[in-house]
DNA sequence: CGATGCGGTAGAACACGTTCTAGTGTTGGT
DNA sequence: ACCAACACTAGAACGTGTTCTACCGCATCG
């Protein structure tokens, strides 16, 4: 019953449980989550992490609606309620599994140098780095897109970790541009972003698709500042 | 219990019920509703229509979570299996409404100039013109933005038919431009539009934020091809 | 030690989108 | 005129996210 390892998103491993000082400073701490993560106890931590842990095995074998909040429950070996002592929905739920998710992939990708002889080349490899990670998943990475998109104001959270990490993956490339422009740039990158897998993650559009729109989107928005 | 007129979004009128020859060429017409709209009977069409404005009068009221089945069949005095027979989902009712909003509000945007001396500038009153009018019926456009971005299949058709919208809308502007480039900064400009507007019909971010973005991206899109 | 309060558990209950059942016109073909 | 098909209706039923009730164990405080 507990998550085996190899159901784990891509291959991210639950190591090191990551110190809760990188929280966003663009969200109040109190209100980012139902709970404070660094005033629980161990325990607590635990059922925490079996929660995401089950979010992930199951949004990976059969997607957003397989995320069953009874199934959570039972795969967590946890209440039902007790779900909701942690997150105040589902889509929280998933927007918690996305952060972690994000930041592990965001690592990872900023670590490798990018390959590409323009800005524009080298920010499309990264990007499509990034989706690349997510189409190995595809149904988890649908899942937690969706929770992203969803009007719960838990998901706020995961949204703004997202857009943190488009940024700051973008930023050593784009370093040679004005502040302005760079800062710009990727704000309109991130809607793109944003958008694009939104509508794959809805079905309404191929992953290929995904990186077209990527691609189009950095060519008109950085060639002509290189 | 018939929708009053006033409760209609904006000054928008049920006037022409406008030819079915405008069907989008990228939706296949059969899996577009549930129904092809042109081999109905007056009857059938009469309640297609009652259940749209219930639609509208319910969402403008209280936004999406008002527009309740229930009460959309009490209100378009229809029981409550036949709003099943006209569209597939809730989320598809409302996008059929959002259909009907935006062709009207883009004919009506388009028909004034815009104002502005650069090609942005003009771009940007276009686009904010087009966020006042959301704005003021803010729960409606709401509850129907939120529709378009749901994973429901039926949603398609209304997603489609805003894109074509932004793109006519900015042709005109841009016409002076490369057609490849004006292509891709209008699909750019789509994405942004459509992520602010997620953003901002999930309650997070405002609408001045809304416009904010849109400003920019015309600004750092725009203005090195002009 | 006993009280108190908190977080957990099991499971019923609830809300709302959606589907199903059964019955009732109405219509169009023969 | 009759029958078959079909759209509609009323209402029950179902699925899943969320909440509620009742209870229990355990730690902390007096």
């Amino acid at each position: 019953m507990q998550p085996p390892d190899e159901l784990r998103p891509d291959e991210l491993r639950p190591d090191e449980p990551r110190p809760d000082d990188v929280r966003p400073d663009d969200v109040r701490p109190d209100e980012d989550e139902g709970v404070d993560p660094a005033t629980l106890t161990p325990d607590q931590l635990g059922r925490r992490q079996r929660l995401i842990d089950a979010a992930f095995e199951l949004g990976a074998a059969g997607g957003y609606e397989a995320v069953q909040m009874r199934d959570v429950a039972i795969t967590a070996n946890v209440a039902l309620a007790t779900i909701y002592r942690n997150f105040s929905s589902k889509d929280e739920l998933l927007a918690a599994a996305m952060t972690e998710w994000t930041d592990r992939l965001r690592d990872r990708v900023v670590q490798r140098p990018p390959k590409g002889d323009s800005p524009a080349e080298q920010m499309i490899d990264v990007l499509n780095r990034a989706c690349a990670a997510m189409q190995r998943q595809p149904k988890l990475s649908a899942a937690l897109i969706r929770a992203l998109s969803s009007p719960d104001a838990g998901a706020v959270g995961g949204g703004s970790s997202v857009r943190r990490s488009i940024v700051s993956m973008g930023e050593g490339i784009l370093s040679q541009l004005d502040q302005q422009v760079r800062v710009d740039i990727l704000a309109v990158l991130g809607h793109v972003w944003y958008s694009s897998l939104i509508s794959w993650a809805n079905g309404r559009s191929s992953f290929e698709r995904v990186n077209e729109e990527l691609e189009r989107a950095c060519h008109v928005l950085i060639d002509p500042y290189d």
